[in-house]
DNA sequence: CCTTTGTTTAACAATTTTGTCAAACAATAA
DNA sequence: TTATTGTTTGACAAAATTGTTAAACAAAGG
């Protein structure tokens, strides 16, 4: 008998991901996804049974991954600056590759909060890890290397910078004229401006 | 004979820019809006002939607003920081109102780069008061008010700080435990951070 | 009153998208 | 070879959404 196959699964999946979170296609139809990938539609069925089972799987694999490497900078015993810029490279990195996903899990939370209720909750002593880091910036500010401010607001200040020029290219594109390339040095650019910004050099 | 009514057309329209830009339910169909609007599914079509006009148009209508706001500013005789805290006041109003706006434009940009041409080249010398405003910045990295980098990056900074937290807030909820009244009194304070920490203060 | 004009409605048609099924197909173990 | 298991396909059904039409309705002028 022939073994599971698992390479078409995994082309499905692969074009899903691309679709979704890399080219920002919140819209895309089964019928689109298929093409994309070059397979028959009915496969997608076959192997995920809808398209919002895909949809959710494709947003919780990434999202997961995304949050297991985040907290691997954050748990690190490394220097506070360090690992900031730890984290700026592994965001970006993620961003690159898909630049959609917190804006989509934005807008999908929005609409029906409790769907995406057991990304937030399912990892154990996520919340905790969250708590040390702001805990970390808190002291960081006692010791005068980042200015003061509500340590959340240090969070999100972080996120801003870095999420934001990802999602709203488009808009900066038409707005200054510029070229895919012109704004890809631009991003590579912000880079070490983000650091230097946070910490107020 | 009557006269034209006027009222049911903005009611839809009223409620359609709700959904849209304050909801952030970018899938909302024709249904849902009619029964948000309390009114028959048929006169959306008997007023704006589609679903994809009504959508346009709110947009439309929503960017040129908002454009105008912050040309406005832009364009004003004023110190440089006194613009900026404007301009702040005036994107935080617009984004308590329209949180979705910018990032909807972003993705609809994204998947028909033509569409909304026009939104960018139709305000007669918007784009030279925007290369005018990027040299203001240029001259106040000069006097040294503010930190040295390409003006369009102060900008892009600028603006994420200010769009970003209004997104993405459905996620920190989440991941901070927070209180709907509690996210909106971070809104708040950040205001004030927003400016300090672009004056590097 | 009747006519005209604009509004509203329900019923219907068209389109788009999703989901199902049975049959064809391919690979391999027995 | 044949039986078995998993894969792929096209045809079809179902659902959701959009768009159209004709008729009912309401207001106001003649």
């Amino acid at each position: 008998m022939p073994v599971k196959d698992c390479k078409t699964e995994q082309l499905i999946k692969d074009t899903a991901k691309r679709i979704f979170l890399s080219e920002g296609k919140m819209l895309a139809t089964t019928q689109d996804i298929a093409d994309a990938a070059g397979v028959n539609r009915t496969l997608l069925h076959y192997y995920f049974r809808s398209r919002e089972l895909l949809f959710d799987m494709v947003f919780k694999e990434a999202l997961t991954n995304l949050r297991e490497r985040l907290h691997q900078v954050l748990g690190s015993e490394l220097p506070f600056k360090q690992k900031i810029e730890n984290l700026v490279s592994v965001f970006y990195e993620e961003l690159t590759e898909a630049p959609y996903l917190e804006t989509f899990i934005a807008l999908y939370l929005n609409q029906d909060p409790e769907k995406y209720e057991e990304l937030f909750t399912s990892l154990p002593g996520g919340k905790e890890r969250m708590k040390n880091f702001l805990k970390e910036i808190q002291r960081e500010m006692e010791k005068g290397t980042i200015t003061e401010m509500k340590p959340i607001n240090f969070f999100i200040n972080l996120f801003s910078l870095m999420a934001y020029p990802f999602v709203a290219r488009p808009i900066y594109l038409k707005m200054f004229d510029l070229t895919d390339n012109g704004y890809n040095k631009l991003l590579v650019e912000r880079k070490k401006g983000i650091v230097s910004m946070i910490f107020n050099k």
